[in-house]
DNA sequence: CTGAAAGCGCTAACAC
DNA sequence: GTGTTAGCGCTTTCAG
């Protein structure tokens, strides 16, 4: 039961006639106290209302039990489900969590937010930000010099350094080899913003699969977006006008896709009969564009839960060995989903 | 820059052969310093990349500068877009934030989260999930006798608890009026799960204002939904069945509209033409909606940092002036966005 | 202006 | 089994 004012380990031992030290090992759970001792101690604690200062803990034993985590855009759907993610395994592995959001996605200030991470003491860090312009430029020189480790999400594998990622370029393929199978041979593709990693994967890996299926790849083929609908309102009317005989597209992400499908609606382009759409993200949303969408499933939840297992098997492992852990890549397979939006075109 | 090993302020002192106090002075801009010192030490700072540990200044000011803040379903748009304020504010006033989240919208086991916010020395805790059931039944046991404030987000009005709320009801009321002034008379109402506080005062809006003005609200008007696509997709379907003649209907949010754009695709029934159709949100897709929708907007970012300000005034107030502050209640207004699923009817 | 001493709440290391 | 001593890294108090 919270209590208005905090009670300290002494006022315990006082009141249950031990020493601090004696109070401490019950509440740590050692094992040599006497059980009636151990009985009468947790008595007072219950009494009392006692709950140690995990501050004070911290201090004295050089960890915190706590996990920075560096996110930007939360107000987007798919950083938090990222952070959903991360935010239940910390929990499940009996860790706190510090967040931190960039005001900017491409904020590269890195350092005072590191520091005041490392300044409470944080046992590890997450750094849960997309790669996007130059906002890595930092980590060759500064990472070494860290005293605990850090973890970064989405961003291409660079040596030295744990990273957790989605396969991007293998969802693109997955998602244009989607659409070549079902008979579409003019496809087009609405990027997401082209200094993000994620978007400059997808893309190569549309134009590659293409070329590979030895499809010719025209400059005007294309257009980018910036993720938002709002974007993709204008990317696909300029694609519609750039790149006639366009029969399918590859939108990079399911909110894009939304507005491709107002603006087909509103042009009387009929989807599927007339246009084959594949999104990408997999949100619970574009089951039910209308018609549905065929979309590439990425777990993001997931993408956080192992980063967080990652990062803590890290700090575990290096405070019982001493030896540095060695850095890790860990690659997430996105999932094609096959719903209405691109059935096979007929002959 | 971060240096692998933490540096103390006795080592700065040692260095720049003075006390730890005069270093504290310096690093803590107290005037009392010889310029000559306060240049020494400073660039003994620099040199040794030295930065004060946070935890060791909690523990002895009693005053942590960091702020708890409980969530529920991350994963999902609105509380995200909550935490993006919540997080954005806390670092405008230059505090942190630890983040619990809770496994489950409805969990109501409060105690170990309070405990281990509290066991960290937070500064005041923002309750961020939403009024579900029976979840708020431990305030007015135990919040009075909590050491710090704490404010809650998304509840009914209590007296004695500081809240900062959006006014469902009156949004509820605004898509309702709207109908109406529009020309449409048979309204129906997907609501929200009515467990939850919002959806039945959104209901409640909904009911009172077809009343008020002189319309029947029969029982098979309206059906629950659970605030996901999937759900009011069964939803939608289950209400034309049961409300012949609906002509418009009043969706618990922009999600659940989602999927009766998509039923009345697919059986033939035109918006705006055939049915109307309001929102509730305000998600910046809901505009690429085809035909776009008109929703009611509410501010969940502005929400966040309402809550922040508030809670940071009851904090630095209540150490000043020693004397408790008064709870406070907020709440925010939200906006009827009209767009194109509910022109006037034709009569 | 500066330093010495005390202590925030807890635990590690050692005595008894 | 249990208590004592020391100290995590910092700031407060008070003396000079």
């Amino acid at each position: 039961m919270p209590i208005k004012k905090r009670i300290t380990i002494k006022q315990v031992a006082s009141e249950a006639s031990v020493s601090t030290q004696t109070v401490s090992r019950v509440i740590n759970n050692r094992p040599d106290v006497a059980p009636e001792t151990r009985q009468r101690v947790e008595e007072v604690v219950e009494r009392l209302g006692y709950h140690p200062s995990a501050l004070a803990r911290s201090l004295i034993q050089q960890h915190s039990y706590t996990l920075g985590v560096v996110t930007a855009g939360l107000k987007y759907i798919g950083p938090s489900r990222t952070l959903n993610g991360i935010a239940q395994q910390t929990e499940a592995m009996g860790y706190s969590l510090l967040l931190k959001e960039l005001p900017r996605f491409d904020a590269n200030d890195f350092e005072p937010l590191l520091q005041s991470l490392l300044a409470r003491q944080v046992d590890g860090v997450i750094w849960a930000v997309p790669q996007i312009g130059a906002n890595r430029y930092w980590l060759k020189e500064h990472v070494p010099h860290l005293p605990i480790p850090i973890m970064f999400l989405t961003m291409e594998p660079q040596p030295g350094i744990s990273i957790v990622s989605i396969d991007n370029y293998q969802g693109g393929r997955l998602a244009t080899k989607h659409l070549l199978e079902q008979g579409y041979r003019r496809i087009g593709h609405i990027s997401g913003p082209l200094d993000w990693w994620e978007a400059r994967e997808r893309k190569r890996a549309w134009e590659n699969t293409l070329l590979e299926a030895g499809l010719p790849v025209e400059e005007c083929q294309s257009v980018e977006g910036n993720w938002s609908s709002s974007s993709s309102d204008r990317a696909f009317r300029q694609l519609l006008d750039q790149f006639p005989g366009l029969d399918a597209v590859f939108v990079g992400n399911d909110q894009m896709a939304l507005s491709v499908y107002a603006i087909a609606s509103a042009r009387g382009i009929r989807i599927p009969q007339d246009l084959g759409v594949v999104g990408f993200d997999g949100i619970p949303e574009s089951a039910y564009y209308w018609p549905a969408l065929t979309t590439i499933d990425q777990n993001q939840h997931e993408l956080g839960c192992n980063a967080i297992s990652e990062l803590v098997y890290m700090i575990e492992t290096s405070e019982h060995g001493k030896k540095e852990v060695e850095p890790r890549v860990i690659i997430l397979q996105p999932e094609l989903i096959i719903r209405e939006s691109s059935p096979r075109r007929p002959i």
